[in-house]
RNA sequence: GGCCCGUUCGUCUAGUCGGUUAGGACGCCAGGUUUUCAUCCUGGAAAUCAGGGGUUCGAGUCCCCUACGGGCUACCA
């Protein structure tokens, strides 16, 4: 049993876009099984149709497939377990509700909605919460009270029915779960849970255990929410006899939002000003968006790093990893128990330590995107230069533009502090000097550049500050950005002097 | 309400076999480098280990209780 083939799976439900939480979910599974040499399935559980969303589904393929996370098997791919989709399963799943019947674990229950939803409110005004039980199946409408003539006239009349599952009645059932331990609840305490539901269609526990034991995962690694089915879930490996091949639990700890208590949610995101989604979605209902990180500028991999490391740590300190270090390194063992808040600041220290180590024609590559967007025309090698020396201030990728703005569009205004600060009575007179020192250059290189006006601050017996920030406001508009020389170099002569001409006359 | 899970700096966390000045990272503050900003370097503040009881020579680490937080409690997943 502990020597079968690693096989895991993410299974979510298309029912909205997939966040950051579902994100880790996938993550997990995924650098387990790379760890382990397994198999790594995607499965769709949309068994509940009253909650599809449409485009949900590919929204989670595009997702998974921006973080990297290739599966081997599943919705899109295809498989020797085909199909993927539970909706497309449907047949197979009521023959072992019908053998659990046979083996009186479970039975038909006639209740409508409308019934249990009555003696719902009744015990509600008592502060009873109802449960279908042990101690209250015997008062209700199904195969256990009912005579059999009638179980058979119901059936063959074609009457709505449920069939849930026969808890047993005094049991402890123990569930391991690799991260927290062996995790125990008495069955009394459980309820008859709907294994199949009145519109031919499982329900979650159901078709969950039945496709995890045909797909034959061997680990079962979920959000902590599922924790409370999980004694239901191996009640049923039991009752189907599968136990013995029944997979091992790992209920991971879930993200919560970065202020306050609860767990995150949709809403947090745009509140808080940063993305609980992967990509951008719009609601196809109320055409509400949603931000994402790939669209805010984040890298996968760096999305992906922050990610990793919020819920579990590894053996070192060492916090940049590339995907295939991760999948190295991750243990379930060392995931931690407790949920974690999201920090969208460490989100964006991240992605600026990706940043930095990508090369100047990557991200060349992602800002000539941004200017074709503004409508900017320019060429390859300016844009490449001008990465280069701005990287270090940029965190997401749209910072490429706006600390390069002033490459490209000259300054409109200027900072007002920065005019206070270094614009003095002699600057203009400095400013003319210079210009003439620049038009006086045989060429226009940055060390070029760079030695004349090093040389011209000296020899005048004037302070770097006076003038280089003076120059800057003037080339810049604030006091902000590379060296001098590179900016100017970058710009070119004629639209350095027309720059400086144009604050003269602006500021005096 | 019931059941289950959890609780170390503001945040993410190290701490797995009881003996640590409770370590790191983000953020924050200060200083340094720099023509500015950012980067970078150095330093700092920051957790009486939720609280209270035990066990022990000794407990963040083991046990119990309480509090707080979270999850579940649908013919949703």
């Amino acid at each position: 049993m502990n020597s079968r083939k690693v096989r895991v799976r993410f299974a979510p439900s298309p029912t909205g876009p997939l966040h950051i939480g579902g994100v880790r979910t996938a993550l997990y599974n995924y650098l387990f099984a790379k760890k382990h040499g397994g198999d790594f399935l995607l499965r769709i559980e949309d068994t509940d149709q009253n909650r599809y969303v449409p485009g949900a589904e590919e929204y989670i393929i595009e997702s998974l497939k921006w973080c990297g996370l290739q599966y081997n098997e599943g919705v899109g791919l295809g498989g020797p377990h085909a199909p993927y989709r539970q909706s497309e399963r449907k047949d197979l799943y009521k023959q072992y509700a019908d053998a659990l019947i046979e083996k009186g674990y479970a039975y038909y229950a006639f209740d409508t909605p409308e019934e249990l939803e009555t003696i719902r409110k009744q015990l509600e005004a008592q502060k009873i919460t109802f449960q279908y039980n042990p101690a209250t199946r015997i008062r209700m409408k199904n195969s256990l009270t009912l005579l059999p003539e009638d179980v058979k006239n119901r059936l063959a009349a074609g009457e709505h029915y449920v069939i849930r599952i026969k808890t047993p009645e005094d049991e402890e059932i123990r569930v391991n779960d690799l991260i927290r331990g062996e995790v125990s609840f008495h069955s009394s305490l459980m309820d008859d849970k709907v294994l199949y539901k009145s519109d031919g269609m499982p329900t979650y526990h159901l078709a969950n255990v039945v496709d995890d034991h045909l797909m034959e995962i061997s680990h079962v690694i979920r959000g902590e929410e599922w924790l409370p089915s999980a004694p239901l879930h191996v009640l049923l490996y039991r009752y189907l006899g599968w136990e013995d091949s029944m997979p091992q639990f790992a209920h991971l700890p879930l993200l919560l939002k970065p202020e306050g208590n609860g767990k995150l949610s949709k809403r947090d995101g745009d509140r808080l000003g940063f993305p609980v989604f992967p990509l951008q979605w719009t609601d196809p209902k109320s055409g509400e968006v949603s931000s994402g990180y790939r669209e805010s500028g984040y890298f996968p991999e760096a999305f992906i790093n922050m990610l990793s490391l919020l819920g579990w740590h590894p053996e070192t300190e060492q916090e940049i990893f590339t995907i295939e270090e991760l999948a190295q390194a991750f243990s379930l063992e060392r995931v931690n128990k407790s949920g974690a808040k999201f920090d969208p600041e460490k989100a964006k220290w991240f992605n600026h330590q990706y940043l930095i180590t990508k090369s100047n024609a990557e991200l060349a590559a992602c800002l000539k995107t941004i200017l074709a967007e503004k409508g900017i025309q320019t060429n390859d090698c300016k844009v490449e230069k001008v990465c280069e020396l701005i990287k270090e201030r940029a965190n997401l990728i749209p910072d490429l533009w706006n600390q390069s703005d002033y490459f490209f569009i000259a300054p409109e205004t200027y900072d007002e502090k920065t005019i206070k600060k270094y614009w003095k009575e002699n600057t203009p007179a400095l400013l003319n000097e210079l210009k003439n020192l620049l038009l006086s250059l045989n060429d226009f290189e940055k060390e070029t550049i760079e030695t004349a006006t090093h040389r011209y601050v000296e020899d005048n017996g004037l302070s770097m500050g006076q003038v280089m920030n003076a120059w800057r406001l003037s080339l810049v508009g604030a006091g902000r950005g590379p060296g001098m020389a590179d900016i100017a170099s970058v710009l070119g002569r004629e639209e350095v002097i027309a720059r400086m001409d144009k604050a003269l006359k602006a500021l005096g």
